[in-house]
DNA sequence: TCAATTAGTCGTAACGTTTCGACTAATATA
DNA sequence: TATATTAGTCGAAACGTTACGACTAATTGA
């Protein structure tokens, strides 16, 4: 079954045209359609011998020349969290719909590794770069170098005006705040409580201020016991401040009868802290998550209804707005683009 | 902060060599210790030009020449799965600590297209290729070409024995579900099910090999009834499968006191079966799952215990084998690994 | 002191492409 | 018929490196 095994594809242009009885540079011209014609004639033997070879132009030797490498570097924290994963998902996807390759670097949030891995790109000639954030905190200096690189570049999911120039893609975290608080009120919750961190300039602030003005619409007034900071966006963190919630007002019927967790994880915290006391979801309480997991909100009982940030389409637009620039660089000028959130319905809300 | 832009990093070797008075070829011993020495005096200027010039090198001219480009091809199935993203990311992470990158590309599994893209890598100039399986099913096709590009490539989790030559890294499933299921025994339970998906030659069922083994280990007889096939991985087949075991021995005490998933997605559906049933877990019922998704597995009420399948090992050894083979292609012979598994303990079991 | 070694440097030939300018032969234009 | 135009081909010059062979100048051994 293998007895092709000698094609060590050495074959070389030189070697298609000598088989096929002409010059290198109409080879080229036969197989890439270069800038001049080409008989019908010499295509035919040009084709047959590049198949009977077995040869594949060295994209290296063409880079070199042409100055483009259909590749384009992602530059990521980490590639654990799902945030980062399904931005990459979307990047990878929609660059391989435009023959494009993506070669991947993280930077763990250090601002020394990913200056080294910028000019690594750099230095391998991709013909642009991807930087992608999972949090939408400014991780100071990690992408400082990307300007002085001369390579296009567009950053995602960082904080929109951190001052570096260029293309930038974004979640609309304060509309998928106010699209699950008003869901909420249309349901006719009557007190919400917004659990997440605040310490940090978070995705999780933006959020809140979507909470804020959903309820401000509605005519509501706000307490600032309907806002519970957690340190983390740890289930463990969940638990803790739902018990707290639902602790402050053990019997009372309208005590608190929705939470608004800025993660799934956190909103899996809620859900047990329910458990413990025995309220019914969504009956007694509704919980609504964010990110929309779908192996988390789906495991949980009962499932979970989450604000779904749309990371792959970010990836996707990133990867088509970086090709158009390259494609047309007269008539580009730095674009920032923000995506809606969706809900995606289950049972706890 | 951005006075510097104009250095639109042209410099080239050539310019290095004349700002430092040198011919190329010693600025290129001076930069990268070429098989010739270079004087302390003459390195300094080398160094200092190169410096003050931003100068890097260009990877694919020195690609073009060296043949080594310290890349790495990863192809996948798909970006969604956590049985993939793990292995990639272990992949990426050892790769970097190399000093090599990894390029990516996702076939969806489909053979023609895992063929372009097998192809791309060569012509790309890869050093080697790790292709990667989300599942232990052999997609036919899917990696034929491999062994025909003449580079060194390694495939992960795909079935050890589909005939084809090479290193291959694979979990030992078969080891992961012995221990789940003698993890069980040992807390005393009586009566174990196992729940998962049969109808493919797949992960699960060799996980169900272990289980039997523990069981004929213990000296305890296996009746069928206690493993329960699904259609899917799905939480809602584990819902479906969790009533189906829950109501056949509705009120016997040791109808069932414990069940083996074979993945958390499902395990999270047993759990809902059980909340309904109004069992405790894991008092009444221990459920054990695989996989050890950490969101999932910590947002679970009870949390749950799973098994940890060493993916992200799985990559990082890959890259070391390939690099190994690499440098050294000599001493290298076709090398199968398995990676065993073990427990993370939650509350569920 | 003379030959043999060596440290340091320099050209230059690869590597495998694309593309430019020049060259033929054929075709259309007047 | 002479001339401009074109289709088709070719050789050679890039692209930016590494590495080989040759060449000096200095150092060593006898």
């Amino acid at each position: 079954m293998a007895e092709n095994t000698v094609s060590l594809n050495k074959a070389t242009l030189k070697d298609v045209a000598r088989a096929a009885g002409v010059a290198w540079s109409t080879a080229s011209y036969a197989l890439n359609g270069g800038p001049k014609p080409v008989s019908e004639a010499a295509r035919r033997r040009v084709l047959d011998a590049a198949q009977s070879l077995g040869y594949s132009s060295n994209l290296l030797a063409r880079g070199l020349v042409t100055g483009r490498m259909r590749t384009i570097g992602v530059l990521a924290p980490d590639f654990h969290s799902t945030n980062a994963t399904e931005q990459i998902a979307g990047v990878e996807a929609e660059a391989q719909l435009h023959d494009y390759r993506v070669v991947l670097a993280t930077h763990l949030s250090e601002p020394v590794r990913a200056e080294i891995m910028q000019r690594d790109m750099s230095a391998r000639r991709m013909d642009g770069i991807i930087s992608i954030s999972a949090t939408a905190d400014v991780k100071p200096g990690v992408a400082d170098v990307l300007p002085i690189l001369g390579l296009p570049y567009i950053r995602t999911y960082h904080a929109p005006l951190d001052g570096l120039p260029g293309d930038y893609a974004a979640v609309n975290q304060e509309q998928g705040g106010y699209i699950a608080t008003k869901h909420l009120l249309d349901q006719g919750r009557r007190r919400i409580v917004y659990v997440g961190p605040l310490n940090r300039r978070d995705a999780a602030r933006k959020r809140l201020e979507g909470f804020r003005r959903a309820h401000a619409e509605a005519g509501r007034v706000l307490s600032e016991d309907q806002i519970v900071a957690t340190e983390t966006f740890y289930t463990s963190a969940g638990l803790e401040a739902g018990r707290e919630i639902l602790g402050r007002h053990p019997a009372q019927a309208v005590g608190c009868d929705a939470v608004l967790a800025a993660s799934d994880t956190l909103a899996a915290g809620i859900l047990r802290a329910a458990h413990e006391t025995g309220l019914q979801v969504p009956g007694d309480l509704a919980v609504l998550g964010f990110d929309d997991i779908t192996d988390l909100c789906d495991g949980l009982y009962p499932s979970l209804t989450s604000v779904h940030v749309p990371l792959s389409e970010i990836g996707r637009w990133s990867v088509r707005r970086l090709i158009e620039r390259l494609d047309h660089p007269k008539d580009w000028e730095p674009t920032t683009r923000y995506f809606d959130c969706r809900i995606t319905l289950r049972e706890s809300a």
